[in-house]
DNA sequence: CGGTATCCGAGAGGATACTG
DNA sequence: CAGTATCCTCTCGGATACCG
């Protein structure tokens, strides 16, 4: 066991744990992080009617977080009607086989709620 | 890639991140998960000391949900002074790989912070 | 020892309207 | 199209005090 990952008298977002969870926790930011790993290149409204329930707000704020946090890219295109691109980058790259294990373990473990899914 | 784990139109708790997240999600779950796959058993007191920061309140609420969740079990011994023992399921314990990988990701690619863990 | 009860503040998340 | 600007709610986490 790696002893780093369970210091004592150290602060929580200095732990492997907590600075990962800093990148990715929250409720959107997987999911955002996977649907880029499907689709290479994403815009903005395509990722907004993906998603469906998000609001413009908090997409606009989890990816300039993700961005700052150097997982994604965001390429502008200077045009009308505007054109904004998003994709990964190799650091938000690294992180998709730990999204695809949480993915898959919900699936396994859920109760029930996934059936609907799979049918 | 596994497209369930982008599902459009479906509650986000209802795809795998989101139940994974929903029961190892928040500052502190994995920690207590880590903590008990180092021990195997660890009383309250004992854990709480470990954390440090954790208030006394906090804890017990993340021991009942982990609980709830089956991921931990909670053993009491009826004696003068009470002593509780929590200790991990197997669904518990088979959650641990992914805490690994959350752990190490966040290691290496933390900015400097671990830095000084390492020294 | 192993908790509860109470109160509180900050921030994440959400709905709606507006803009270059 | 790709966002901002407000405003609002609500849960998480934190501090302190008390209990069997």
């Amino acid at each position: 066991m790696r002893e780093t990952c369970v210091p004592t008298g150290v602060e929580l977002k200095d732990t492997g744990f907590g600075y990962t969870l800093s990148l990715i926790g929250g409720k959107y930011k997987m999911i955002i992080m996977y649907w880029l790993s499907e689709n290479k290149v994403i815009r903005f409204n395509e990722l907004k009617r993906s998603i469906g329930t998000i609001p413009y707000k908090t997409l606009s704020i989890m990816l300039k977080e993700l961005e700052a946090d150097g997982l994604i890219m965001r390429k502008e295109f200077p045009q009308i009607p505007p054109k904004v691109e998003y994709s990964l980058t190799d650091r938000g790259l690294s992180l998709i086989p730990l999204l695809t294990m949480m993915c898959e373990w919900g699936e396994k473990n859920s109760p029930s709620a996934l059936e609907a899914v799979h049918r």
